[in-house]
DNA sequence: GAGTGGTCTAGACCACGGA
DNA sequence: CCGTGGTCTAGACCACTCT
């Protein structure tokens, strides 16, 4: 194995972070340190599990953490590519709760600084948990508290193309 | 077990759906039709397991698909708590808050280098969308990943000053 | 056929919350 | 204490891609 992770002290004081974690840390620090360059494929999983000495089954958490921040992508039969060398701040996933949509209304105010229809490429397809190639409307934000003093957030939101009309009228 | 998955048609022109998407979809299911409404808990793993007749590993990926689209969360020692009884895709909410830094932190170090309070003047106005004269926290520092050789981003983050106590602790 | 990631099982131990 | 979810292992079989 390259060389065996860290296994934290055992101070009380230390947070425990699992060993997903500290793989994904690695991986990351691979990929934004240009040792996984964009274009290229990383480590096949079982490679991963005898470098890092771990089962598949953390190689594969670990590499779900690079997934889901638009890292890399995974291909069946091919491997996983390099898609990108920095996490993007602004991308914070949070998926959508429609449900919380009319709380948020109630208690917070939208106001829109940009709107701009987005073709998703395949990092946003993977926020979005969309194929490729799906037409979006992406509107930026800050979402105040109440009637619109303090900006609480920034914020993006994206709109299925397919349904931006209806949704477009409300943003305003 | 409640009842038997459907192990779907052997027939090649129907699209194979694994088993936990199955497991979520019933669970999605249970939730929209109020079988588990809002506030209550999820059967434990352990009982999903026999109801439906799978692995704990299946029942987990499949409780992760509604913990991804906000239907529940979940608590070590608790259980899983049903927080919304809608499921929308066709929203998704990126939203960079507070609240999810120390997420973003776990994979990433920020070394602080300046912290001040400062007073918006017409330019920080406009950049904030904020009327001039408000305080807000600046917090300037270096976004490395993991143990900090590189830098991977140089950050500055506006608090506005009515949220900024509980943050500034914990940005030092 | 060989190699990849995707799914799934059956176990194990741990950290946390509540009785 | 017990039960919960969180992490982790070792193994298996499958679907897909490329040669």
């Amino acid at each position: 194995m390259r060389s065996p992770l860290n296994v934290q002290s055992r101070s009380p004081l230390l947070a425990h972070q699992p060993q997903y974690v500290l793989v994904a840390q690695r991986l990351i620090e691979d990929v934004t340190s240009g040792r996984y360059p964009v274009g290229s494929l990383l480590p096949t999983e079982f490679d991963l599990c005898t470098q890092f000495g771990v089962s598949r089954h953390t190689v594969r958490e670990a590499i779900r953490r690079l997934l889901d921040r638009g890292l890399v992508t995974r291909q069946r039969g091919i491997g996983t590519t390099v898609k990108a060398n920095r996490v993007e701040t602004r991308y914070v996933q949070t998926t959508a709760k429609i449900a919380d949509l009319p709380r948020y209304v109630e208690d917070t105010l939208l106001v829109t600084t940009q709107a701009e229809e987005v073709i998703a490429d395949e990092v946003l397809a993977e926020l979005l948990k969309c194929p490729p190639g799906q037409r979006w409307m992406k509107v930026t934000g800050f979402r105040h508290v109440n009637k619109g003093k303090l900006p609480m957030a920034l914020t993006d939101i994206y709109i299925n193309a397919a349904y931006g009309g209806s949704v477009n009228s409300s943003a305003r």
